[in-house]
DNA sequence: ATTAATATGTCAATAAAACTGACATAACGG
DNA sequence: CCGTTATGTCAGTTTTATTGACATATTAAT
């Protein structure tokens, strides 16, 4: 009776449990997973959303503006900023679309990807060092539930992966 | 031969792709996870420090401010700010520590718990979601994976996880 | 051809959230 | 009693993002 009571309340406690060990993971892991690039950004006098617009740009050759507002979630002045400081110092191009000659493709500079490799080294390592330790099998674990996670929007992002290279990554 | 060298090849961009992959998830999810609550916080003119500080004190009651401040990573003034607003509007207690009369030990009174609760309902349904779509394992493998990418200081919060209740969670 | 809508950019004011530096008080430990 | 520690606060500044208004060029639709 004390047996089935005990049974009936641990299994709430330890899933709340988990679930708050869930958050602060996040928590901590995106904290410790940005620490370093942020070093770095300083030395540039650049900030978090430099190193996400580069990022971007990078995945994402040609993309337009409005594409770019629609991963980033900024309003067009925040990223006037911060693109305007990028493509001024050489680190991002912009080129007239050919189809449609109000947009602004843009694309980083060979400078730019340098830029890349540099803030993305640190995080590369922490992501394979966590990959490999956790081994294939915790990896798949892991997207699974971070993919999981994502509001409608964001997951769509990511449901095209399968696709052959070229077609990847040219949503709204 | 020509199978060869895309052998050769392929490996290191998929791990590439599979690193980027992840630092994308993880800037996606963590977004996801916070805008609700966000939201929310606005209503009371709070911010997302402000939902940090409840859930930490929260989990750590009793926890004092330099040990917050050692979780936080921000400086006194910023904590200051934020958790005087959360002291006067009566959110979170401080009583002077029994041992050492200068600390000023923290917990969240009645209205604080609720608060914390309506802050992470939405980020409990999500990772409860996510978990229970991705199955046990998988929650196994997100957690491994994200334990390995913390620094030594935030890996050694999760250490003690197995100790009994009471002693968990004293850390600086 | 004219016009409405779209893509982008920019000026200005403001707000939020952090920072640094300096200093003050109280309590602890020796 | 004295040096250190825990905490708090005042003041000034910086970073980053916001809103609102408006301008330009281009496309698309009638």
């Amino acid at each position: 009776m004390a047996d089935i009571s005990t049974r009936k309340v641990n299994p709430l406690f330890l899933r709340e449990e988990e679930l708050r060990q869930g958050m602060e993971l996040l928590f901590y892991a995106y904290r410790d997973f940005t620490a370093e690039a942020d070093l770095i950004l300083e030395q540039y006098n650049f900030g978090r959303a430099h190193h996400r617009v580069i990022h971007f740009v990078s995945r994402n050759p040609g993309i337009n503006v409005s594409d770019l507002l629609g991963i980033l979630q900024i309003t067009k002045q925040s990223l006037s900023r911060v693109l305007g400081q990028l493509v001024r110092e050489g680190f991002i191009e912009q080129k007239t679309g050919v189809q449609d000659r109000r947009q602004r493709l843009l694309t980083v500079t060979e400078k730019g990807e340098e830029l890349e490799r540099k803030l993305s080294e640190n995080q590369r390592v922490l992501i394979a060092n966590a990959y490999r330790e956790a081994g294939a099998e915790a990896v798949e674990g892991f997207r699974k539930v971070l993919l999981g996670m994502l509001g409608p929007n964001d997951r769509a992002r990511f449901e095209d992966e399968l696709l052959p290279n070229g077609l990847r990554r040219r949503m709204g």
